[in-house]
DNA sequence: CCTCATCATGATGCATACATTCTACGGATG
DNA sequence: CATCCGTAGAATGTATGCATCATGATGAGG
């Protein structure tokens, strides 16, 4: 189940850490436990189809079962959990439709939010913009990475002033931010090159293309490695007779 | 408030009628409650900036407060409630800037949907839609017209086999239904006419025409309704010096 | 008369404990 | 030997009670 195959101890260790910085931001206890799980999965310490017991957790951030329950309820309207009554939660799974779908909407409402946003920018926008973009592109991490390119994306999607819109789009974004890690590790910086530079000048028709375009073949790749990974599972269980 | 201008034992009423009908469908608690202020805050009974006291509502409902706290919580992620810490739930309003915002997603998300569900629609489907269209046609209260129209366009969008798009759909229709009952009543029964007729030949580009136009329009006359009610509010309060 | 600090009140956030429901294991039966 | 049923275990759903925080009233000071 594990990607990146790792130990349950290095597991532990790295789900301590992401308690750790969790706790210095969050205040109430249902928001520790709400953004620590969120970055668990997102990072992939739980991976899909995990349970989510809820006094195992509630163990873990040391507190009672009803703020792990409401987080957890949280992370279902964010689609990373699922769960049903008297049964409980798992952490859901991405299959290679789940991804078109994903992808095909984010390309509608990220296309739509940089025709919105570019009319709209003023000075102080795009000098915020630009400091981002330099974080982004001297990230060293590629968790840093991903961190500094959400940010910069968030920054100029809400320059149209539409919570909803953007919203929807974080909520996609975060949805395949679990796979793209392992999908496309470090697959294309210049394409954000190309993309902000047509933010520079405005151009939303060649900033739409390049967003699209891009997006179209990252969904691709990542169809491709899931694809290729169940066909592994498969075969792994078959050999293994389960 | 009220926009109806109901009586306090009239909402009351109202409110015990919804949560009989809620009582008979729903399991767990939290489902019952959920259902319940749904209804109440999409029929008015509930009017925007209202405040939503657990412990109150937990009287109403014959539970305790765990229960209310889970179901407010799922109609803050639907939109229809905010929230802040230690300050508790009211029911969110809806300004002019919202409509637009719903209003110009919806024609976004919905063409998209009609594009991907009509090609793929098969004779059974279209048997479906055409006894919804039946009944959305012949329905007698508002209320029941706009379930209906509800129930015909879940069936037509459901085709597409997209989960994310269906619930995006419903959450945004969701989010305007409280207005659309008093801004357009029986505004226009042909449009979804002529709708269905592009969309019985498979036509998507004139289906798409249809809906877009209607939505445009509709969300003019909200906005036009919205202003005119805000206007009054303010004369209003300067009159009584609030 | 107005402004600010202090405290009482009420509502939310959380912990503990009990009730309900699902699941899995063991044994009996066809 | 396979299948079905009953029961024990565990996990979830809910109720009650306490701790914490926001809000509004009250009174002192300028």
């Amino acid at each position: 189940m594990e990607v990146e195959r790792l130990s349950r101890d290095d597991q532990n260790a790295k789900l301590a850490e992401i308690i750790a910085a969790a706790r210095q931001q969050n205040v109430t206890a249902q928001e520790l436990v709400l953004a620590s799980v969120r970055n668990a999965i997102l990072s992939g310490v739980m991976g899909p189809g995990a349970r989510l017991r809820q006094e195992e957790l509630a163990e873990v951030f040391g507190t009672s079962r009803i703020p792990v329950r409401e987080a957890l309820r949280a992370l279902e309207y964010e689609g990373l959990v699922a769960s049903e009554p008297h049964r409980g939660f798992t952490v859901t799974a991405l299959d290679a439709d789940d991804v078109e779908e994903v992808y095909d909407l984010r390309i509608l409402l990220e296309s739509e939010a940089v025709r919105l946003a570019l009319p709209l920018l003023t000075d102080d926008d795009l000098e915020d913009l630009e400091q981002l973009f330099q974080a982004m592109q001297s990230a060293e991490s590629p968790d840093q990475q991903l961190a500094s390119r959400e940010r910069f994306y968030l920054r100029l999607y809400s320059v149209t002033g539409r919570p909803r819109l953007v919203g929807l789009i974080v909520r996609l974004r975060q949805e395949v931010a679990r796979v793209l890690r392992w999908a496309t590790i470090q697959h294309s910086s210049s394409i954000h090159e190309h993309f902000f530079e047509a933010v520079r000048v405005g151009d939303a028709d060649r900033a739409v293309a390049h967003l699209s375009g891009h997006y179209r073949r990252v969904a691709i790749l990542i169809r491709r490695y899931i694809k290729e990974a169940e066909a592994r599972e498969r075969a792994d269980r078959r050999t293994r007779g389960g």
